[in-house]
RNA sequence: GGGGUGGUAGUUAAGUCGGUUAUAACGUCGGCCUGUCACGCCGAAGGGCGCGGGUUCGAGUCCCGUCCACCCCGCCA
């Protein structure tokens, strides 16, 4: 059992002595961050998670404790006892406690460590893969620390603010009914009810507007959400979410209420003032410019569209062109300034990555004299025409380069916003963290309500079925779906969606409309939906919300490059758990208590 | 489901056209050192190259399969 534990308080962390103490008689518990034995004088670096200050064994404070510190190794955790001492001209100007040290005249070694599978230093020395295998080792690490407690401070500031703007923090459950459409779910068998399953909520979407029937008329939580789908960089199956539900207001009120908490956040976090209102642009407007809905902002290379060049030549002689404007395929391009030149072998690696999603190559023209093409199969076919005239429709100067996509409009706008982003990456165009002007937000607003489902031959709802459209385009339901435009929005930050929301569907009649162009019949969307609809007839308030994703408001605010890193146990992309296992094998006879068999080796 | 990158001491990496005993740094172990803070100096241990096949006189290097990790597409209302 450890004396000094029992006898001894903690009198200050290891990040806050400076010069000001010095001659206090301190005690300081923590990690031995660096050993530097010099024989009659021993140095350790002691670290907690307040940061670092240099302890100085030497036989002249305390003959004991400069022999023991000779057994201390990385990692052990001790305590010790002694007075801050100036280091006179020895200062350490890198470190915050670099004017002082504490001289040791009582050491205690709490519990050993074995030698480390990686060392515990800020700069990045180990693979993910043991970092994560020895998480709590990593997060040991300086840097995991700052993530973790700006991750707390988060949290905390969005409690503070949404509690002083009068709403409630409320929640909601997270073994829910499973109901089809959107994210597949995780499902948990239920013991007690043969057969049947939970499902882990992927959003408490349905319960806040219920909360906003019942009148608690602004809401909030810090919600975890589980999502059975493929992980990416930015995505986990189990995330948080800041969750937020208002009711009597409009799409403008929510947005003020939540670019507060944004502005507040940089404020406080990095000291940004981020000007408000945040900027705004249309859906159309961001699948024309940038070929997605979370443009990142921070560079240029748009996107042109030239369809309308390439038929209004009928194609300029060029098969392809033709046959693309037979199938209704469109054409797009970026302009590559001479400035940036892309060798060969880029445009092959580019090329190479445009056929992984679904494109049949790389369509590019190098501008030469008096606007010819060259590096291009296209050069002899197209006409002098069609050939002048795109270049006139990107802007394209002698030297320029342009690259181009054709065909479905799916495929050319995913290609190209994937391939401006690599030549933004490529080309350095994205400012550096801390240059200024690199904090883009923006509200991407009004998108079509409905999408057509190539494969059902069906109108789905593009979001879900509950967002309001606009009253203007409340004929097209019937008529023409592809045109309603609805009260949807996305908060787009540095080319990530981190938040998105809408106003709700609180009238039972536009309701019915909806589901009849979704082809949802009564039955079925009683099945499906039928205590929301009830709650909806017994007098729902017109309300909307949003959600903000806060592990990747957190990732982008401590400029981590992985949502992993801002996410203290997080899973790999295959959503495995590389310390505990998870997921794991049961027991057949846990299977049996669940009512569940599995396939095995199908 | 598809496209791509990677896997070599505890860790991070090098390893050329296939060729003796597979390198280095950090860490570890032993010794020395009173001003270090990437401490220094002397010495030592530690891997057979993710796994399984194959080609070859000979494979870390070539081929096939497979596992794991990462990045992207699909998917994520």
């Amino acid at each position: 059992m450890s004396k000094m534990i029992d006898e001894l308080k903690r009198t200050h962390s290891c990040g806050e002595l400076t010069a000001a103490d010095v001659g206090k008689q301190v005690v300081l518990f923590g990690w031995v961050h660096s050993r530097r034995d010099h024989g009659k004088a021993v140095f350790i670096d002691l670290r907690d998670r307040m940061g670092i200050t240099q302890v100085v064994f030497e036989p002249r404070f305390a003959e004991g404790a400069h022999t023991l510190a000779g057994d201390l190794r990385l990692e052990y955790v001790i305590g010790v006892r002694g007075t801050v001492e100036s280091r006179g001209g020895n200062v350490n100007p890198k470190m915050k406690t670099g004017e002082i040290e504490v001289h040791v005249t009582d050491l205690e070694i709490f519990n050993k460590s074995e030698p480390l599978p990686f060392l515990i230093e800020d700069e990045i020395n180990a693979e993910e893969t043991t970092r994560l295998a020895y998480r709590y080792l990593d997060l040991r690490r300086p840097a995991m620390q700052r993530l973790l407690m700006t991750r707390s401070k988060i949290n905390q500031l969005t409690r503070d603010y949404f509690s002083r703007n009068g709403f409630l923090e409320l929640e909601t459950p997270f073994l829910v009914k499973y109901t089809p459409g959107g994210a597949r779910n995780f499902l948990v068998p239920c013991r007690v009810a043969p057969g049947k399953f939970y499902a882990l909520a992927e959003s408490p979407q349905l319960f806040k507007q219920l909360f906003m029937v019942a009148g608690f008329d602004r809401y909030f939580q810090l919600v975890r959400c589980f999502r059975d789908e493929d992980l990416r960089l930015d995505r986990q199956p189990e995330f948080t979410q800041i969750d937020v539900e208002m009711s009597f207001v409009t799409q403008d009120d929510i947005f003020a209420a939540m670019e507060g908490l944004v502005a507040l956040l940089w404020k406080e976090l990095l000291g940004v003032d981020i000007p408000l209102p945040l900027p705004r642009m249309e859906f159309d407007e961001s699948m024309r410019r940038f070929g997605n809905d979370k443009p990142d902002l921070r560079f240029g290379l748009e996107h042109i569209d030239f369809t309308d060049v390439v038929k209004s030549h009928a194609g300029g002689g060029v098969p392809l062109f033709e046959a693309t404007l037979a199938q209704g395929g469109i054409f797009k391009a970026i302009r590559v300034p001479k400035e940036y030149a892309l060798s060969r072998k880029d445009l092959d690696e580019l090329e190479k990555e445009a056929k992984g999603m679904g494109s049949m190559g790389l369509g590019r023209a190098k501008i030469g004299e008096a606007g010819a093409w060259s590096q291009t199969p296209f050069a002899k076919a197209i006409s002098d025409d069609l050939r002048l005239a795109i270049n006139a429709a990107c802007g394209a100067q002698e030297g320029d380069l342009i690259v181009f996509q054709m065909g479905r409009p799916a495929m050319v706008h995913a290609v190209l916003a994937n391939l401006r982003l690599t030549l933004g990456k490529k080309f350095g165009l994205i400012p550096p963290y801390g240059s200024g002007g690199q904090w883009r937000f923006l509200w991407v607003v009004n998108p079509p309500l409905f999408e057509f489902d190539e494969e059902s031959k069906t109108w789905v709802a593009a979001h879900h079925a509950f967002t309001r459209p606009h009253d203007a385009d409340l004929a097209f339901l019937d008529s023409d779906p592809g045109k309603v435009k609805c009260y949807r929005y996305d908060l787009v930050l540095n080319g990530f969606e981190i938040g998105g929301g809408s106003i709700r569907l609180h009238d039972p009649e536009v309701q019915k409309k909806v589901f009849q162009t979704l082809g949802i019949d009564e039955a079925e969307a009683r099945q499906k939906f039928g205590f929301l609809l009830d709650a909806l007839r017994f007098g729902a308030p017109p309300h909307g919300g949003i959600a903000l994703g806060m592990d990747r408001v957190a990732m982008l605010l401590t400029g981590a490059s992985s949502l992993r890193d801002i996410v203290a146990f997080p899973k790999t992309l295959r959503g495995t758990d590389l310390m505990t296992g998870a997921p794991g094998d049961v027991s057949d006879r846990q299977l049996k208590d669940l009512h569940v068999q599995t396939v095995k080796g199908a």
